[in-house]
DNA sequence: ATGTATTAGATGACATGTAAATTAAGTGGA
DNA sequence: TCCACTTAATTTACATGTCATCTAATACAT
C-alpha cells in the first residue's frame, strides 16, 4: 500500500492512526489553504475574510441584524464580533443602530458603500470558487458537500461530550 | 428542490451561486467547527491547536527540525513560527539549538516533558477523532479524503493566478 | 576578496479568535 | 418595590496569523 498524498505532503513518517484521523487532517489542511487563498483575494479590496463574511451575511439578509445573530452564523465567539464591527464601521461599510424596544441590542446594517464594494467583488469571488474547485465534477462536488454535512452532524451545538 | 442543509444552517435566503461555492463554504464551516472542538480539547492540556501541531510534527520526525521546516508542514507563514516556538520553549516542551554548520538555522527539538505530554493526550485525541467522524463509514471517510486531496490539487504552491 | 543575491529567522503593526469578567438592560418572583 | 437571574454587548488579556521590514549568515560571480 502506497502512502497517502496527505502523508507525503506533511512528510509524516508513520501512516495515519485511523481513517477518521486522516479525513480530519485532510479537511483541516484543505480548509487552511482555501482560507489563505480567499484571504489574499479579499485583501486586495481592503477586507479580511471575516469582514467579507459579515458583509455577505448582511447583504443576504437584506436588513439590519443584531450582533449576536451575526456571530451565530459565523460560528464565532461573541467578543470577536465587537471589534470586527468596529473596523467595518470605521470603513463606513456598516452602521450600528441601538434598538429602541430593547436597548441592549445593537442592530448592524450594511451601507451603500458596503453594497457597492460587495458588487465589485462578486465576479472575482465567483471566479475564484470555480478556479479552486472547478476541476471536480458536479457529482464530486455534491458528494463532497454531502459528506461534509454528514460530518457536521456530530458537531451540532449541544453534542459536546462531557468530561 | 429543498434548500441545502448548509443553506439552512447559515439562514441564507438565496440558494448558492454554484456547486463549487457550496462545497467550499461547507468545507470552511466544517473545518471551523472541528478546529473549535479540538481547540477545546487541547486547551485542557494547556496547549493551543498550533502548539499541539508543532509537537506532533517534532515527535513524528523523531529528531530536531529547522523552524522553516516546521512552518512549511503547517501551511503557516514564517513570522508566526517564531512566537509559537517561543511559547513552547517557555513551557519547556521544546528546545532551540543553533546549527553549527549554518549558523542562520535554528533547530527545534521536542523535550522529554513534551513527549510525556503528548503521550497523555494520545488516547483522548484519538477518541475525539472517532467521536467526531466515526459516524461515517470507512468507505465514506476514504471518499472524503480522496475528494479533499483532489480539491487541493488546484491549491498547490505556484498555482496562484496572477492578477 | 568583494559586492550582490539569497536564505533563515526575528520584529513590529495590525486583525482575529478565545476565555473571563464587566456593564447595561430586561424579566420574574417574593 | 427589590433582589436574583438572564441576556446583549463590550472590555481585557493573551495566542495566533498576516504582511512588511530587518538582521545575520551564506552562496556566488566577477
Amino acid at each position: 500500500m502506497s502512502a497517502s498524498r496527505l502523508q507525503e505532503e506533511i512528510k509524516k513518517k508513520e501512516p495515519f492512526a485511523s481513517a477518521e484521523q486522516e479525513a480530519t487532517l485532510n479537511l483541516l489542511r484543505t480548509s487552511d489553504q482555501l482560507h489563505n487563498r480567499f484571504g489574499r483575494l479579499f485583501r486586495k479590496y481592503g477586507l479580511t475574510s471575516s469582514q467579507y463574511n459579515v458583509l455577505r451575511i448582511l447583504r443576504g439578509e437584506g436588513k439590519a441584524l443584531p450582533s449576536l445573530e451575526i456571530a451565530e452564523r459565523m460560528i464565532q465567539v461573541v467578543p470577536a464580533i465587537t471589534g470586527l464591527i468596529d473596523r467595518l464601521e470605521k470603513q463606513e461599510l456598516v452602521e450600528r443602530r441601538r434598538c429602541n424596544d430593547d436597548r441592549r441590542v445593537v442592530f448592524v446594517e450594511i451601507t451603500e458603500k458596503g453594497m457597492t464594494l460587495l458588487s465589485e467583488m462578486d465576479q472575482p469571488v465567483s471566479d475564484t470558487h470555480v478556479q479552486l474547485m472547478g476541476h471536480l465534477s458536479k457529482a464530486e462536488l455534491q458528494e463532497l458537500s454531502r459528506l461534509l454535512e454528514k460530518a457536521r452532524m456530530s458537531l451540532a451545538p449541544g453534542k459536546e461530550k462531557e468530561a
